[in-house]
DNA sequence: TGTTGATCATGC
DNA sequence: GCATGATCAACA
């Protein structure tokens, strides 16, 4: 199942086909072995599944499957079906942001079509076995895509206006903005207080657990 | 107990 | 460092 699907058709009959699958057995089907935990194999579970689906793999700003326009997210929830943590969406522009708008925007782009596929995220299930949910494909709603603007465009003008640092994860309804980095010693180039550069954490996008919990919700109940 | 800020692995 | 994939763990 490596080579990218064809059609978004194809793509979720894959997906349904692992629903009810524990990762395990996905990782021995793929000649893999899952780790023990995920302190540091954070990025294991969404890699799994790309391979498994046949996503494109590498660190390009691509969608996951770019000739369907398609996004993949693994989702960890709990066992209620209740995301356990926010979903990261893209890196956020520091600089040149002139002229930058809500359409021209990677979160925008990467959010047009979603695959949520969500997994066991309890961490008392060792990753080998935790189960795969029901795949959702999503696509933002008016109401959605109007929030996520809102809050993009919020942002994005305090980023523009030399006030990254003054952010904090508490802003925006849908989406908030916090660091994504390496570590704190990671530091990238922003527009500082005074219109002169800085250098600052690298931030990212990232949806709110409480919206993707509605958004499963609205689909599962 | 939910959230924020920090962090881990990998490829280039 | 940047972009991918995210979860960890301290604190409110």
């Amino acid at each position: 199942m490596h080579n990218p699907p064809d059609t978004i058709d194809q793509l979720m009959q894959r997906a349904h086909h692992i629903a009810g699958w524990q990762l395990g057995e996905i990782a021995a089907a793929l000649d893999l072995q899952a780790p023990a935990h995920l302190r540091q194999h954070k990025g294991w579970v969404g890699q799994l599944l790309e391979l498994w689906l046949g996503a494109s793999a590498g660190s390009r700003p691509e969608p996951d499957f770019p000739q369907l326009g398609v996004e993949l997210k693994t989702i960890p929830i709990d066992a209620q079906g209740r995301p356990l943590e926010s979903t990261y969406v893209s890196v956020c522009p520091l600089t040149g942001l002139h002229g930058l708008g809500w359409q021209d925007s990677a979160v925008c782009h990467k959010l047009q079509h979603v695959l949520w596929i969500p997994v066991q995220g309890d961490k008392s299930i060792p990753p080998a076995q935790r189960q795969v949910g029901m795949p959702l494909l999503w696509q933002p709603d008016d109401n959605e895509q109007q929030q996520l603007q809102r809050d993009w465009e919020e942002l994005i003008e305090q980023v523009a206006l030399g006030k990254v640092e003054q952010i904090t994860a508490h802003q925006g309804e849908l989406l908030q903005l916090r660091p994504k980095a390496a570590n704190r010693k990671a530091l990238t180039e922003a527009i500082g207080p005074d219109g002169r550069k800085i250098m600052t954490l690298p931030r990212g996008f990232y949806l709110r657990t409480r919206f993707t919990r509605q958004l499963l919700q609205r689909h599962f109940l």
